[in-house]
DNA sequence: ACAAAAGTGTTGAGAGTACACCCATGC
DNA sequence: GCATGGGTGTACTCTCAACACTTTTGT
């Protein structure tokens, strides 16, 4: 009797979808994939799949996530549950959509087979998407933005040791904008997050100051890094 | 060939589950039922349900919640989706929780039935929830504290015109401290949120000035309202 | 007259913003 | 010596926070 509730109900499909975010040649990118299958054959789309009955929706996040790019301990985090009944021409298929951000240097792509095709792309360049991959998109982006404003997130796309320099740059190219240099160190130091390494040698010009983020604060932590 | 990838794997149950707010007696109450069936047979439960084939999240939403509390048009936001393998005994269940704000004159309690009670609670004496259903609490409400403090979703607690006095009063309650009325003041109107309306008459004080929220700014509206 | 809530201004501290030049290194 | 990023301070403005008394009405 207990279960007969459960069965009672058709039950849509549930797939798991993960924007994944890195920074390359100063240009923030989105892995896609191109699908080789029915229905959007040769279209974009977000790497995703079905979730399993045995794993919770973050765990085949992360599975997908390491299937598609070999790298854990990426910062990863729920962006929103996408269920609009003709959203997959398939059937009933809901998605929980992810975003995550991974370091580039860290990521290894698995290399392209027939089955399918993966390529970074620049955000500002997107191509045509499958699914509503468009509306999860644009929703990811805002997430990011967000995120990087309000929160440590913005760590886990560099280095452990970085330069503020860097820091900055990764801030200007996520926003679209410039930031003035002294502001925006004045402001970063006084949140009181980093600690000083060493200095950086064999660099063409004033070597620079290496931080890394104190490891009590943790990445994700609140604490409105920019304020615009 | 389309249709084999969504019945090769085994599918989950998806229901919706809404955290519905409102305020009355001076207090933060969300509404919850009993539930008459096992699992968790007697437990008080966020009022939820299955998501049909042929509703999105949103519609399973509105209609869950139009069912219980007998109100269209309230505020409704998605809130977080809870996929836990274990968190419902009878098998796997995946829940995309809503939260929902309502004007308590406005709505109509279905009365109690065999089937279930449904009741008003505090939120600061919450009886011991089912399933995972106190982490959904702790996540809506952290969710409706920012949201107040950064945007007007307040407003759909309020009647339509209001005092500057019951706003703050309900401010008050949602973050359990007090406001400075002048600064509070101050600080509402400087938004450039509200337009002014009559006078409140026959009050045993000082005739207050009633307020409404302007037409074009809309619930939800990003504006950081209070500055803690 | 008194109870009850409405209404009203100023000041000091801290944060945000704008702005320009010198520094240390590799080549 | 020159190209390249690194590093630094000050003045103005604006917002936040603290704080107490008078007004208008109904009873």
């Amino acid at each position: 009797m207990e279960k007969d509730v459960l069965t009672k109900f058709p039950r849509p499909s549930v797939t798991v979808d993960t924007v994944i975010f890195t920074l390359k040649n100063k240009d923030l990118k989105v892995l896609l994939i191109k699908r080789s299958l029915e229905p959007f054959k040769d279209k974009w789309a977000i790497p995703g799949g079905f979730v399993r009955v045995d794993e919770s929706l973050e765990e085949a996040a992360k599975r997908e996530l390491e299937e598609e790019t070999g790298v854990k301990g990426v910062y990863l985090e729920q962006l929103y549950s996408f269920g609009d009944v003709k959203r997959d021409p398939r059937g009933r298929v809901i998605t929980v959509a992810y975003f995550a951000l991974a370091n580039s240097d860290s990521i290894i792509l698995k290399p392209s087979t027939d089955a399918y095709e993966a390529e970074w792309f620049s955000i500002s360049k997107l191509p045509p998407l499958a699914f509503d991959h468009k509306t999860i998109m644009e929703y990811a982006l805002k997430r990011l933005r967000w995120k990087f404003e309000y929160t440590t997130v913005a760590f886990s796309l560099l280095p452990k040791k970085f330069t503020l320099g860097s820091l900055q740059e990764m801030y200007e190219i996520v926003f679209a904008r410039k930031f003035d240099k002294r502001n925006f160190r004045k402001k970063i130091l006084s949140l009181d997050i980093l600690e000083e390494g060493e200095i950086m040698k064999d660099v063409p010009h004033r070597p620079p100051q290496l931080f890394s983020l104190k490891k009590e604060v943790g990445i994700g932590k609140i604490v409105e890094i920019v304020k615009l």
